[in-house]
This record gives C-alpha cells, structure tokens and sequence, in this order.
DNA sequence: GTCTATATAACGATAGAC
DNA sequence: GTCTATCGTTATATAGAC
C-alpha cells in the first residue's frame, strides 16, 4: 500500500531533518514517488507529521495498561515501565530526535488527542510511584520529575551515543538502550526507594 | 551596539523557531532592521546561529574549571557541577529548547571547537566521578550515563513545565531549576554512593 | 491512483545608493 | 552602517491529463 510506503519513509526523514528541515521536494525524490501523489493521501505536510507522531506512539500506552493490571509489586512495576520505554525506542529509534525536538517545542505542535494520552501516561506512573516505598525526603517528588528522569536520561544518553561530538563506542542500538535503562532503573529504586522496604 | 541588539534578539528566534523554523525575514521584520543589515554584521544565517551557539556556552566551562581547582570533596563537586548546570540555564532560559535541538541532530551541527568543549566538560565530569566513594555495581558506568541524567532531566522537565501539553504550574523559572536540580542531586548521591562515605 | 506542469509565496543572500 | 530593490532558488500546494 502506497500510503503506508509514504509514511514509513517519512518517519526517517522527519527523524532526519525535523519539522521544518522537512522537505516534500526532497523527499518525494527521495522515496521515487511524485509530490502529487504524497499530497493525495495525506492532505498536507502537517497531517503527515501528525500521522507520524501517531504511528509512533501506537502500541505504547497498551503496554503499560496491561502492566498496571498485572499483579507485581511496584517495584517491578516501575522496572515494567521502563522496559516498556526503552522496548518502545528499540522499536522505533526516530522517536528520540522526534521526541527531543517536540518537546523544544513546549509541546506547541502537540494536538488534544495526543495531550490526553501523555496525561494518561502521566496518571500511570503517578500510580506506579503511589505504590514505592519512598523515602520520606522524596515524597515530595511526584511523576513529572521521575517522567522526566527516565525519557530525558534514556533519550539523551542514546542522542549523545550516536553523535559525532562524542566518541562513538559503535554499540548496537539494542545494547546503549539495555545499559541505559539499567542505569535509570538502578539509581531510581537504590535512590527513592527504602532498602529492601515492601 | 547593532550587532549585540541582534544577537540577543535571535538567541530567542532561534529558541522559538529553531535553525530551519528561523526565518531571516521574519526576523529582521520583528527586530525592525533592515535584513541587509543583519547581513552586513553576520556572514550568514549559519554564522549568526553559530555565534548564538557560543554566546550561550559562555563562561559556563569557566565555573566548572574553577570548581575542580577548590577544595571541596568530590560529592560537593558534583553537587557544585549541578548548581552551575542549573544556573547557566537560569541566565539563559534559551538553552533549553536550542540544546534539546541540537542533542535531537545527533551533533551534525556542532563544530570542532564546540566538540572540544564538551569533551573537556566530560574530563572535567570524568574526574569528580573518579572521586566519588561509588558503590560496586555503579562502578561500571562513566560520565556519560551521568551527563545525560543531569542535562537530559533538567532540560526535559524544565521543558514540561513550560509545556501547554501539561498542567502548567506557573512557577517562575527559578524555582523549577532549583526543584529539580535537587532532585538530580539528592538522586545521584543517593544512588551512586556508599551511605556516609568518603 | 499517479503523473506533468504550474501557481504562488517565502526563502537566503547580495548589489549598490546613501 | 543602514537602507531599497532585487536576484535566484526553493518551498508548499494544486489543477488537470491519463
């Protein structure tokens, strides 16, 4: 299908250039296909974005829906709920430059159904976190800044990997997200959590 | 001076729009300057971002080589590397959006002398980890994972707080840094390292 | 559903008057 | 040092043939 060929090259080029550096000249060079027929099955450069941005979080909040219902403690909960992150980026490794640059936007490109399911996900982890056994000086802390450890630490240390200004260790994609996701699980619970509590 | 006005005017053009999102047009429209004049003080548009680049690193490297020449032990060290972290974005605000951005471009953007910056920025990193009394399954990460929690988290949440996709809580921006350079602080050591060590 | 051809606007950048 | 005027290019988007 021509429209599902567009998309899944348009997620690299968005990936690639950002909104703006996005050019529907160069991609449709680019991906052999003509400007007109990109513009017959998405009405314009914005719904394509939007249509991107939205095949890119498919799947994800399922993932932490079916983990919320589960029966471990949250401990693991939380251990579940990074996994399912750093799995989400395995999958899909153009949502880390995407993502870094929505959220350089102040979220002025983010529609209301999207705004829904980053509360949802916020509402999630708020319950995750409900459930730690914290210590008394962080509870004070609640799900915006755990959000923010986890997707800002695990974006940026994979951007910092695959970037020329540091020296490239030329790791798999699926090992820099293993190793960082250990990092932000470990220093999260050793940090939040009471020893051995629960 | 014309070329400081500039200057300071499109550290937040760029902040706003990003390089792509900048229009030289637009811009010098809103600063009510003739775009030639902006030509005549700036090669290019390239150049004039590349100065904005340098304008907001400034003096930053400086405070950190100041902190690694004192006395303090290293956990006060790492604590100082946060403050000044969290202080420069204080001054400038701009750096948010603009870093985020050009962590997302994978470095394409940056040049040698910037590369060279933060490459002393991660030695400098580098040794006050070295100092810190770390518990023995922390031993394995270096400044890298370290790195990207600080900046990844503060940017991003300072971001999110700033976002419309989220409840704003009107803060001022002061209080967001100060709030949740705490918690990459309090986080770190707790995690990091041996209960009263060192 | 895919193409050719084109409309219209904005882009970055510069020549030359003052 | 700042302006007017304009160049050449590229941008997004569409009308209409097939």
């Amino acid at each position: 299908m021509t429209k599902h060929y567009i998309l899944q090259h348009a997620v690299d080029e968005f990936a690639h250039f950002g909104y703006e550096g996005f050019s529907t000249n160069k991609f449709s060079q680019k991906i052999e296909l003509n400007k007109a027929t990109i513009y017959y099955h998405f009405k314009d450069k914005k719904n394509l974005y939007q249509e991107v941005l939205l095949y890119l979080s498919e799947n994800n909040t399922d993932g932490v829906t079916r983990l919320m219902g589960s029966e471990m403690n949250s401990r693991r909960k939380l251990e579940g709920y990074i996994r399912l992150y750093v799995q989400s980026i395995k999958k899909h490794p153009q949502i880390v430059p995407i993502g870094l640059r929505e959220t350089a936007n102040y979220g002025s490109g983010i529609d209301d159904i999207f705004a829904r399911e980053i509360a949802r996900d916020m509402e999630q982890l708020e319950t995750i976190i409900a459930g730690l056994p914290l210590k008394a000086k962080y509870k004070k802390y609640k799900a915006h800044e755990i959000k923010a450890f986890i997707s800002g630490t695990v974006k940026t240390y994979y951007a910092m990997q695959r970037s020329s200004a540091f020296q490239k260790s030329q790791r798999a994609d699926g090992e820099i997200l293993d190793h960082i996701g250990s990092f932000v699980t470990d220093c999260l619970l050793d940090a939040l959590c009471e020893d051995k509590g629960e």
